[in-house]
Parts: structure tokens; sequence; C-alpha cells
DNA sequence: CAATCGTTTTTCTTATCGGAAAAATTTGCC
DNA sequence: GGCAAATTTTTCCGATAAGAAAAACGATTG
């Protein structure tokens, strides 16, 4: 009755372990440092560090610390992968209105940038109908965090564990969108919002997901 | 000629292991949980969790992994200190105008949400003011990708490497802002603008800042 | 071929880590 | 409040892996 899957000692290529030794020499590299000169700069000895990269070996805490040191990054930097797939100097223009829709009674969104893959951000414009509160969506939760603030309008925004808030406009609001939330125009007329998410949200309008995740 | 200070064994109360222990305790003891709860979820032994939070002994990547995972959070927020990380379900609302400034001649940048440190997204309002064109900045560039949209006015984008393009109200941008971009008003009245990045810029308004850091 | 640079392997010391006993803390009961 | 039982945490010790120093290996260049 083990909750954690336990990874004792893992010599495959594709362990956590061997995927965080490649980003510690993909940082190293990336400064065109030679093991020599991490060793120097962190304080490790270059046999440790050819270990590490290679996932032979599981650095200790103190190791770490005085290898994010060495490399001049934070700790945390260390564990949060940096690679997305936006290719080298992309630019794009959309024109107002030149948008993906998605349609509902309560809503219209429209994805931004539609045809860019892969983006580390997803902006979306949004209208929010003025409507009847009786049929109202579910919550919504996906990974990642959300930007948003109100173009026109007002709106309520209903967040899981929190009283309503009501955003005017000009007000903006950023969430962990993990957290279950749901907007609705607050006035008597339609709002327009800019949404901006860190992840694609790829949940369906209705249903409550209860893949919970994070509590 | 050593770079980092090399704490081998320290077992102050203040070094950075014992804070991290510290740091591990309080995750433990805000789920209500015990030495041995964690120790089955996480698989590690109950000395050694003793010992990891008391900060006399440093976790191997391997055991932080597991302990990780037991816990449930993401290996990197195992060293996000709490004031300073946007932490899960995290929920934030801002008034309009409550922000922070950064003004020049040309422009004046508002932050929103200075007070959530390590946002994924970083979004700032910003005012271009119709200006002379003699008087420019130069090109800005900083790792990451950023998304404009203009709210009111029409601007000029200048992008490195590409034809000057003019957003009117309502246009967006999608870039990846490590290529040199400028914007500045393109009427002869102010604009106003939102802009969303995935990194906090640090860069000063004018002076080359030759810092190197990945580039 | 020699020489240099970057990386890997070898050898050896020391620390981590798991298991179980000991100590400390909390809980139950009168 | 006091004492005993149960629970939580800490300490002790042996097996195993981390980590430093140095030698070996491979690639590149003069």
């Amino acid at each position: 009755m083990t909750y954690a899957a336990p990874p004792p000692t893992a010599d495959d290529p594709d362990s956590e372990r061997a995927q965080f030794g490649r980003r510690l020499r993909a940082l190293r590299r990336d400064r065109g440092w030679t093991l020599s000169e991490l060793a120097e700069r962190s304080g490790l000895a270059v046999s440790t560090l050819s270990k590490a990269e290679r996932g032979l070996m599981s650095l200790t805490y103190d190791r770490m610390l005085q290898l994010a040191r060495g490399i001049g990054v934070d700790m945390a930097e260390l564990f949060t992968p940096d690679g997305t797939s936006f290719a080298p100097g992309s630019f794009a223009v959309a024109a107002k209105g030149e948008f993906k829709r998605q349609e509902t009674p309560n809503y219209v969104y429209e994805m931004l940038f539609p045809e860019i893959r892969n983006k580390a951000m997803v902006p979306m414009m949004g209208t929010l109908k003025a409507h009847d509160l009786k049929d109202f969506d579910d919550f919504v939760r996906h990974p990642g965090q959300e930007f948003l603030i109100v173009l026109e309008g007002a709106i309520t925004v209903f967040a899981e564990g929190k009283a309503p808030v009501t955003l005017r406009q000009g007000d903006s609001l950023y969430l962990d969108s993990s957290r279950g939330h749901l907007y609705a125009s607050a006035g008597a007329q339609d709002a327009r919002i800019l949404v901006v998410c860190t992840e694609p949200d790829t949940t369906e309008p209705a249903p409550a997901d209860a893949s919970g995740s994070r509590v």
C-alpha cells in the first residue's frame, strides 16, 4: 500500500533523475562552461558533476545548493524545465476579429493566434452574455495560471472557496486555474474580457471534471 | 579562488539546509500528517524524515523526488519559500490603478499584481505617450514570450528584422521577446496597451545591460 | 606524434538512509 | 492534577551509496 512509486535506483535514460541530469548539463553548456570550470565555481568535484549530469548519482541537497549558486540560478530553477516549442524569433499579429470562436449560450470565447501552437500563453477574448443566472455552467478547473482583465462592462467572478467578487472595467484578476472558477456578466449588458492562460484549456464546457489534482 | 561559498556540513540553525528542513516540516504539519504517515506516502524511513526536517541530513535527489510526490507538490515547490511563490489555489484581484509604476518620457508601465512573486505571467498596463520620434528608446530584448493588445489608440511595433507594423484598437501581437522589439504610439494621442510577458522584464530602460545571462 | 582539453572511470573516505530501540510527547482515565 | 498507555519523535548502528582526488580515455589541433 505504497502511495508514491519508489524509485530507489533508476538507471534508465528516461528516469526523472536522468532528465534532471540532462537539464544540468544543458544549463552548464548554455553558459559555455566545462565540467572543471563549473567545478571551480560550485566547489564540487569534476567526477561528481559528470556522474550527476549522466544521472548516475543522486545529488544531495547541499551539493545541489552549491551547484545552483555556482550556476547562478535559484534552487527552484533547477527543477523548472524551460522548453516551450514556440520557435525562437517568432512574431505574429492578429487583427481585431481574427479569432477562433468557441460559443455557448452564456459566452463566446475567441482564441487569439490559434495558428501558433504550443504558446507559453493562450490569450482569449471573451464575451459574457447578460443572461439569467438560472442555467449556469459548472466550475472550470485546469492546470496553470490565469490572468483576466475586464475590457467592457462588469463581471462576477465565482471562485471555489471564495465569496463572489465583482470586477468592473479595468479591474483584473490573477488566479491558479486549478481552483474551480467561473465568470459571468454582472450587469444587464454583455461584458467583454481578455483572458490569458498559461496552458490551453482543454476542458469541455459543462461536465464537472473530477480529476482532483492538488488539494 | 572559489566562487561559491562551500557549505560542506552546516549544523547551525540558520543554514539553508535547516530552513529547507523547517519548510518540509511545515508542509507536512499543514496537512496534519505524522512522520510515519508521510513515511508511508513517500516511501522514506521515519528516521530519514526526522533528520531531514531538522537539517541534520542532506537529502539526495531521489529521496526529495519521492518526498515531493508523497506530499503532492511539484519538486520546484519544495524550494519556493512561502511568501514568494504563486502558491497553489492562489487568487488575487487588482482594482483599476493599483499598479506599480515604471515611467520614462516615452511611456508609463504599470505592473499588475506586483505583490505576487514568481508569476508564470507578468501582466502590465502601458501608456505610450504621443511623442516625437526623435529620441527613441532602444530595442528591448528579454527571454520568454510576450502578448500585447491595444486597448486605446494605435501603436507602431518595431521588431528587429521586421518592417514596422501598425496595430489599432483591439489588434494584438504575440512574439518571442528575445527578438528586439519596441512600441510607440502611432497617432497624435496617447495609446493604452496591455502587455503580458512570460518572465519578468528586468532590463533597464536605456543602458545595454551586458550581464549576459542565457542568450 | 605529441600535447592539450574535456569527460569518464577508478579508488577510497565519508555521509546518507533504513530498521529498531530509546526518549519525549500526547492521550485517556479516574 | 497525576499516572499509565499509546502515539510521535529522536537516537543509535550497520549497509550502501555519495563524493573528492587522481588516473585513464577519447577527441581535436599544431
